[in-house]
DNA sequence: CTAGTATATTTGATATATCAAATATATTTA
DNA sequence: TAAATATATTTGATATATCAAATATACTAG
């Protein structure tokens, strides 16, 4: 019936696999932060690492500057992450993580980590990068059209 | 920063690639049915071709079931479809693609097809199953915990 | 047969995705 | 410099994701 070939099938397994990474992190998350979710989670550790506008985390990981306005602003909400402007660019947003989000992070990261490695259990290093190729052939090939 | 190891790195690769493909996607099936989604789509595909319900749908496409319940009743609203009862049990809905929704399928189905393929393009049948077995694997690491 | 349990679907609440249009500020060009 | 263009972000509208709780119906054990 649907999976009927193997060019079909891959973005069943693909949705497959994204949906079941982000359940298993959505619910180890909540282990240690109840009221965070797996973007946020991520965003904040991007926004303490770097000094970096809303567009570029946007572009990183992939969200929709939409998206990336509201996301910003439940983490506001929640009193994880300051918001300012820059004033050299009055266009752009400077954010900062707050002790709360700091706090929140230590908890979080070691999380996150085992996360990944709990979900990449038993696939080695090569097999990853090959992984990685062909999602990247896949990619260029939508992105040329 | 962020994209430091390969077991991170897979996890953005897996969302790029997806939402290229979404976005190639929505952008084709456009041209043809304005006002249908990709899910939408592939839904209309999967009632037409089987007597399924949307429990069975959800658990197929690895929605939530009351994802399904809005995006049917959307597909409703639309009148792509049509929903009845199961007299044999009526907890179940009975799903009718409706003459709309097959003139639409039509037209939809080449685009499917052909934005797999393109999508695919220069990945070989054994780089497919390799990437599928991956996935695979990431998928069961995960719901086994 | 009845209470308890299981299954299919729905509803409510909140988060995220996406497009289009709007704002605000910055930069470039005529 | 004024107008056109570009960039960063926001807002509105609609679709989908997800969890928890509610409904309705079916099934099973006592």
């Amino acid at each position: 019936m649907i999976f009927n070939n193997p060019s079909s099938t891959i973005f069943y397994a693909i949705e497959e696999a994204i949906k079941a990474y982000r359940k298993l992190s959505a619910k180890e998350i909540k282990k240690v932060i109840s009221d965070i979710t797996v973007d946020q989670a991520l965003i904040l550790q991007i926004i303490s690492e770097n000094q970096i506008t809303q567009t570029e985390i946007a572009d990183l990981i992939f969200k929709d500057y939409a998206s990336m306005t509201r996301i910003i602003s439940l983490m506001i909400k929640k009193e994880y992450v300051i918001k300012t402007v820059n004033q050299q660019d009055k266009r752009a947003a400077v954010l900062k993580i707050t002790k709360k989000g700091e706090i929140s992070l230590k908890k979080l990261t070691p999380i996150i980590n085992k996360n990944r490695q709990i979900s990449t259990n038993g696939i080695s290093q090569t097999e990853l990068e090959q992984l990685k190729t062909i999602l990247n052939t896949i990619t260029q090939n939508c992105k040329i059209n």
